[in-house]
DNA sequence: CTTTCTGCAAACGATTTGCAGCAGC
DNA sequence: GCTGCTGCAAATCGTTTGCAGAAAG
C-alpha cells in the first residue's frame, strides 16, 4: 500500500494514482478515477464486462484505453484468468500484496493472503532454484485453483 | 509422470496417450502425436506459433483443434503467459509437478522445479487460508516474475 | 465400411485504433 | 489555448467452426 501495512484512505488512493499518471504526462479524468474506484472496491481482479457493469457510462474503448494507461503508469496490474477475458486489479503497491484463488468452474478469482513466513520461504526457495539459469526474479505468483463453495453441490 | 519418479521412456508416454484419447473415442493420428512429441521435447509451455515453427505441414486450425483434444482427454495443459498468446504444455502426470519462471521483458517461460517441503508447506498453507471461504483447494500454480539471462545487459 | 480427422476459408469475439470533437490543466 | 481524452465505428488478431474429402480402426 502507499504507506505502512494500514488500508489508507481513499484520498491517499488517488493522490498517488494522480501522481503517477502525472509522471507520464497523463492526466486523471473522471472516467480514469471511476476505473480506480471500481478496481478498488471490488477488491479481487475484474474482467472488463465486470468493470462496464459497475460503471455507467464508460464505453468499452474507453474502459480498454483507461485500463492500458493505468498499467503503464503502475497503477493497475493485469491478470491472466482461467478464461478467455483479462482482468485487471489494482497494483500490488497499492493493496499489499496477495495471491489468487480461482475457480475452475466458474472462473472467478478472489483475493487471499498467505503467511509472511511462507512468503519468505518461497523467495529463498525461488532465488536458490533459479540461480543457475541466470534468471534475475522480482517477484512471484501464486494461484490456487479448486472450486468455490457457490460451485459445490 | 506415468509411473514412479524417472522420466518413462517415449514409448510408454505415447501409448498413455493413445490410452487416454481412446478412451474419449479419439485417435492418435500422426498430426497428434506431432504435437505431443514437440511438447516434450520443449520441457516448457509453447506459445502455438512456436509450435506451428517447430512442426511442418500442420496448419493452425488442425493444431488449435487438436491441443483443445489433448487438453479434454488430459495429456495436455493450457497455461495463460504473460502476452496475448496461449501457451500449451503436458498435463502435469506426465511430466511431474513444475512451476514456471517468466521473464517480464521477453515473455518466454521455462520450466522449473522446487523442493517438496516447500510444496508441501504451500499446500498446507494454501488449505488454512482458504477453508473459511469455503473454497476446496485441488491445485496451485507458482509464476516467478524477473528478467531472463538473455534479456539483460 | 463407419466414424473421426484434416485443410481450407469464412466466422467469431475480445481488444485496438483512426478520427473529429470535448475536457483537463 | 494547447494537449491530451473521449466516443463512435471500423479494423485487427488470436482462436473457432462448417464443410467436403482423406484416414484411422
Amino acid at each position: 500500500m502507499v504507506s505502512g501495512s494500514g488500508t489508507g484512505t481513499s484520498d491517499q488512493l488517488h493522490e498517488e494514482v494522480g501522481r503517477r499518471l502525472a509522471s507520464l504526462d497523463q492526466r486523471y479524468t473522471s472516467a480514469r478515477r471511476a476505473l480506480v474506484v471500481v478496481l478498488a472496491e471490488a477488491g479481487r481482479p475484474l474482467t472488463i464486462p465486470e468493470v462496464l457493469g459497475l460503471i455507467e457510462g464508460v464505453p468499452q474503448s474507453t474502459a480498454y484505453r483507461n485500463l492500458t494507461v493505468l498499467v503503464e503508469a503502475g497503477v493497475a496490474r493485469r491478470v491472466a484468468g482461467s478464461d478467455d477475458h483479462g482482468r485487471f486489479e489494482l497494483a500490488e503497491d497499492l493493496t499489499g500484496h496477495h495471491h489468487h484463488v480461482i475457480c475452475t468452474t466458474c472462473g472467478t478469482v478472489t483475493d487471499v493472503h498467505v503467511a509472511p513466513r511462507l512468503e519468505q520461504a518461497l523467495e529463498a526457495a525461488a532465488e536458490a532454484a533459479t540461480a543457475d539459469l541466470g534468471f534475475e526474479v522480482s517477484g512471484h505468483t501464486i494461484d490456487l485453483l479448486g472450486t468455490c463453495c457457490s460451485c459445490r453441490g
